[in-house]
DNA sequence: TTTAATTACGAAAACGATTTCGGGATTTAA
DNA sequence: TTAAATCCCGAAATCGTTTTCGTAATTAAA
């Protein structure tokens, strides 16, 4: 079983290469007889043309890249599903990046994925990423690129969001709502406009409360290494000011409270209510049940996907202005129970 | 910006395109004047070469593939991240595809990845998979494949797995010295290599108990719908033959047994003890925290993405009978508390 | 000084598919 | 019967790199 290809296949069948190409693309110059027979001896062969031989003449590659932080959070694993659900249906290949959070690697992800490597790009920004030029040069290049989740603010391109400021809003009025009196916000960044945006969202739900109360910094910025955070969460509920409600504006810091809390003996929900930000489906059966804000993870990838492929397909078609926003949804559970 | 190939940056630099293209892979036809004065062009127009030009004349891809039955499973988040930091050192992409645990879908993507388009491939087998044909076609394209997790037997080629076997008599004589009288197995699948060893290993655990204890099935299978698997469980824990001990072959299942028991109200650990092959990072803040079998999961991927470099990296290196297992781990805690 | 070896580059042929263009054979219109 | 249109197919250019091979120019050996 050695590699099949045009030339051997039109050699075997006394044709020229020209005819069994178009043959197997049933180009209407061919006979619907040529065609058959072509078809089944491809088919005999195990003939399977060279994607890139192809993909160079084409100028297609049939590939889009998606580009994520990490796969550690189930968000991005939900997300890839929904994307691959759709790049299934068109029959696209996906490459995985990961830019561990760092602006230098997605630079150099974005990079290799010009010269056509691929048809185009989801992304979801790095923490670290300040400029846009690698994605610009990329646009140049007329590769669309998606932003899902993470969006980069003031660059002009479709993005796949959730309500991050209302469900911001929403977490601090539900810990209002139990009688929380000194509630803070755990923030994963200061530049990502996902995690400003629920920070923003949570000090609004705050201002309807008497200005009295809370505590003198109600967002904790854990933007350090797991380990860092960590210790930055026990110090937290060791210390002088122990709020009575924590909002973990990530999957992690949320795990991570509930560790501290398991650690220092600190009760749930009885000393601290907790609600996460999370996609995470043990959500229902810890201890106690989490509270969480469920974003749509599949959905979100499964829209990016759709507006990539509106994109790919039609490259007149404007597709810069979409944004479109997927509500996520406050479950209420155990760990905020009154 | 424009695209900018070899031919318009020889023309750039009234060179031939041959020179250009040599002075870029840095070879030793060229004078080092001359490599400078090319390279800093090529930057200056931000010149990257067409991956798909250069990879037909090559025929070397750069590109290995993954393939598993679906990115749910926290192990396959967690192999994926072993599998790119692999990838990321050698410079390699990384495609991602899923078979949904269906073999026609396997047989299309294992199919698609011939004729080039990778140079090797990571595959975790999907449970419907009941012949090799399309493995040993690929591999006679001479494109490696691994399996990492679950194989398929009696084919021959490198894999990376655990301790199956030892883990499942591991988890019966853990659930025996907890005083469990009616263990159980609930097992993913009969086709499984993976899953057949953790029940061989389960029931060989049992046998050092009095063969008068036990109940008459203990292995159940679950291999149907999740809504389907959850009936069943709940059946199980509320019909006549109450077990005292579930060991549950996957995470998934695991999960859908504190479900169960939470909807009933039966109790962890007290009426029920629980152990799940899982490697998820909750385990330990679920109600109560659950005992697992952990498996190494980022150290499977790692490894067999390095056994799969090997392979592509000297042509003549005989990979195919290494097998390397990388043991799990029984980590106890509160769901099988005495 | 002549010859041989080395250096540094260019012309051109691959890689495998797609596509434009042209032309012979057949059918339809005039 | 002749002219025009239609139908099928093949020759050859093309996509952008890589690589083989040939050859001037330079250097080293004789």
């Amino acid at each position: 079983m050695q590699k099949v290809n045009l030339k051997e296949l039109a050699r075997q069948l006394n044709l020229s290469i020209a005819t069994v190409s178009k043959a197997l693309r049933d180009s209407h110059e061919i006979s619907s007889k040529t065609k058959h027979i072509v078809l089944e001896a491809a088919a005999r062969l195990n003939y399977t043309p060279n994607p890139y031989a192809s993909s160079l003449r084409r100028k297609k590659s049939k590939t889009i890249a998606v580009i994520i932080p990490e796969v550690a959070d189930s968000f991005f694993s939900l997300a890839i599903n929904g994307i691959q659900s759709v790049a299934e249906l068109k029959g696209y290949h996906v490459l995985i990046y990961l830019s561990h959070e760092k602006f230098e690697i997605e630079q150099s992800i974005v990079a290799a994925c010009g010269s056509g490597r691929v048809d185009g790009v989801l992304i979801s920004i790095s923490k670290e990423t300040c400029t846009n030029d690698h994605l610009t040069s990329l646009q140049s290049e007329n590769i669309p690129i998606i932003f899902f989740d993470r969006e980069f603010e003031n660059f002009n391109t479709a993005m796949v969001l959730t309500n991050d400021f209302e469900c911001g809003k929403i977490s601090a009025e539900h810990l209002i709502e139990t009688h929380c009196k000194k509630p803070v916000f755990l923030s994963a960044s200061t530049s990502l406009p996902m995690c400003t945006k629920r920070s923003e969202g949570f000090l609004e739900g705050l201002k309807k409360t008497a200005a009295t109360t809370g505590v003198a910094e109600p967002v904790i910025l854990c933007n350090g290494s797991d380990e860092e955070n960590y210790q930055k969460i026990i110090q937290l509920i060791t210390g002088p000011d122990l709020p009575d409600g924590i909002v973990a504006s990530v999957e992690k810091l949320g795990m991570q409270v509930y560790l501290a809390c398991q650690q220092t003996g600190i009760k749930i929900p009885g000393q601290i209510k907790v609600i996460a930000f999370s996609t995470n489906d043990t959500a229902p059966i810890l201890n106690p049940s989490l509270t969480t804000i469920t974003q749509p993870a599949f959905n979100i990838g499964k829209a990016a996907a759709e507006i990539l492929f509106k994109a790919i397909d039609k490259p007149n078609y404007s597709y810069t202005n979409e944004c479109l926003v997927v509500p996520s949804q406050l479950v209420k559970r155990d760990s905020t129970r009154l």
